[in-house]
Parts: structure tokens; sequence; C-alpha cells
DNA sequence: TTGACTCTGTACCATTCGGTACACTGCGCT
DNA sequence: AGCGCAGTGTACCGAATGGTACAGAGTCAA
């Protein structure tokens, strides 16, 4: 009866929203139906492989956002202090936004692990590498720009965790906010 | 037919071998007959209340190990620096000879993760809080002390999700390393 | 107007889920 | 010897799981 209400990226994002919420092995696909509002026809409609599909989709979908909004000006940074500024608040502002967890850090520690870990893998050696590098064209050297760039993303990572648990926002704030002054502490 | 295999302790830590493998929802009752050799009977025997209470066992074994062996000691430190030496050991080891995991996070990062909330904010927040105070007879302003605790604690939880996700013990070891030089390069 | 195509809801499937019931075994006690 | 009880294996339960089949509904091009 009804037609087209969601496109297939909707769904994505509808879907990580649940993901997030209920964790990847705690949303059914009732509980999917239930809270994207999809009947079991659009899912297999859109993700033909099922679950493990929507899994993919939904990491792809962060893997990109984070190509665009993170990587990508991290590469292109000329200047490393005002690269780790924006890294800084790019980082917080999603965070914050997603019901600060982070969907990689989700599959790598849930039940699903080996279906994902090459994104995972990918994910994180991005993030760390390419903050290793904009560090060192800042000058700082190669294996404490590698040092540095771990540190903050595991920070970072750690961060989330510790506002979930301690259920508060301000928790992500604050770490990100010491992250982004170690980083720009450790710059010439 | 047998009898008394295992007590209930040697359950217990069957199961946390388990859910670091597979999550705790990853793990079904099918599974965690399999991998611990128990049957249903013996399970449901020594966890009269199901998976949430093997959860909960699981969690109350991991906080008791911590409670000894870092919260104790951090608690009843004079030195500062050497009781920062010795927790980043004890850590270490301790999460490299378990699978790099760290079960409260998995919880909070997971399906139930209601169920285990408070739990979960008790072991965090008496790591966080037993840290700063350490930090804080060593002479660090209580506000800083607190800081970096936090990150301290960040930092490892964080080291283990890359650890996970990259695959390498190495990550641990340089995680807690640098973070223990943090710490003791803040110490006055 | 027709037909192809995309999207959707519903009914259904086999399997697995967490949990229960219960009979049995063998130890420790008296 | 006999009882009680902690510990165990097995068969079973209803409910929920992920997945499939399929018939409609709406849109668009010809």
């Amino acid at each position: 009866m009804p037609r087209t209400l969601l496109d297939r990226s909707d769904a994505v994002l509808a879907l990580a929203g649940v993901f997030r919420r209920r964790g990847f092995e705690g949303a059914s696909l009732s509980v999917i139906q239930q809270e994207t509002g999809m009947g079991r026809g659009s899912l297999y409609h859109f993700f033909p492989e099922g679950k493990t599909d929507m899994g993919r989709a939904v990491l792809a979908e962060v893997q990109a956002w984070f190509e665009e909004q993170v990587f990508e000006p991290l590469r292109a940074s000329e200047d490393a202090d005002s690269a780790v500024v924006k890294m800084a608040r790019t980082v917080e502002e999603y965070f914050l936004s997603r019901q600060r967890v982070c969907l990689f850090a989700v599959m790598a520690l849930g039940g699903e692990r080996e279906t994902y870990a090459e994104a995972v893998r990918i994910y994180f050696s991005d993030w760390v590498g390419l903050l290793a590098q904009a560090l060192g064209r800042g000058g700082i050297a190669e294996q404490d720009a590698a040092d540095l760039a771990m540190d903050a993303v595991a920070t970072i990572q750690g961060g989330l965790i510790l506002a979930r648990a301690l259920d508060d926002d301000a928790v992500v704030v604050g770490t990100v906010a010491r992250v982004e002054r170690r980083l720009r502490d450790a710059l010439p």
C-alpha cells in the first residue's frame, strides 16, 4: 500500500541508531522493524544478505563520514595545530550527537567481531596513521607522532566507554579537550 | 553419572573466558555448554537465574580481582610513583592474559547494558576515583589528579579496543607504558 | 493503458534461543 | 545401611530468532 518512505541511505542511518542503542546482536529483526518502522520486506529489499549486510552498510556509512570529515582534512592539513583543533571539534560533535557510541568499537567487542574485523582494522589504522602523519608534518619525530596518535585515538575511544559507563556527556567533552591539549602541547 | 567436576568459581572463570571470546550475547547457552563442558543442569544449579546471573557473577569476579589487585594497593599506597608502576604492571599482565578484553567495557557497549549499568558504573568510578586519590596524595592538585586519572583509565580502555582491532598485543604494552610514563611525569 | 520495476506488508519457515523438569549419581553424614 | 543433598545429563517447552516467499501498491516510461 504505501510507497518509498525511506531510501537506502535513510535506512542505513536508522539502522545505525538502532545498533548504537541496542548493540548489534541486541538489535533483533523485530526490534529493527519496530524502531525503524520498516517491514521485513523493505529491510531485505535494501539488504539482501540480511543483518550481516546491514552491519556492513552501517560501518561503511560511518567510515565514509570519517573519511570525509576527519581523515581527508587530516590528509590535506598544512598546519598540524589547526588540524588537531578541527579533528577534536568534529569528533566531539559527532559522538555527542550519536549516543557517545563508536560503532566500530561495538563491533570490535561484540560477538560478530570476525565478520567485520577487516573494516574495523582499516578504520582504526586509518585514523591513527593519518593523525600520526599530520603530527609528523607538524614537526614531531616519526615515532613520537605514532605514539601520540595511538594514545589520542585510544583516549577518545576509552573516553566514550567511560562516558557511557558514567552516563555523562561531560566525560566526552573533557576527554576530547585534554587529548587536543596534549597533542597541541607536543607540537613545536 | 559424574560428580562435581567444577565448583562455582571454576564455572565463573570458564564463563568469563566464553564471554571474552564471544561477547555476552554471542555466548548462547549451547555455546556455553560446549565451551565450558558443563551441561544445562550444572549451569542452572550454579546460576539459578540463568544468563543474567552468569553475567553478574562474572562481573563480580572481575570486580573482586581488581579490588584486591588494583584498587586496594591504590588505596593503601604511600608512594604515588610506585603505586602507578605497580598498577601499570598488574593491569598489563591482566589484560594480556585475558584476550585483551575488559568485560566491563563489553557490558557497557553491549545490548544488556542496562542490566549491568550499576556494576559498570561502580567499577569505572572506583578505578578513576582511587587513582585520582593516589595521585592527589602524591602531590598533584585535585582537579589535575582527577583529569589525569580519567585519561589514564580511558587510554587503557581505548588501548584494549585498538589492540583488539589491530590484533596486536604490542598495542596494550605500548599504551600501558605510555600511560605509566604520563602519570609519573606529572608527579612532583 | 500497459507492463516493468521498486518498494512494502504479511504469512510463514526451520532453527535456535533461554529456561524448566526431572530423574539420576555419588559423596558425606549419621 | 540409609538418607539427604549437591551436582549432573537429557528431554523438553514456548517464544523469539534470522530468513524466505509472495502478492500487492505505487511509479514511471513507452
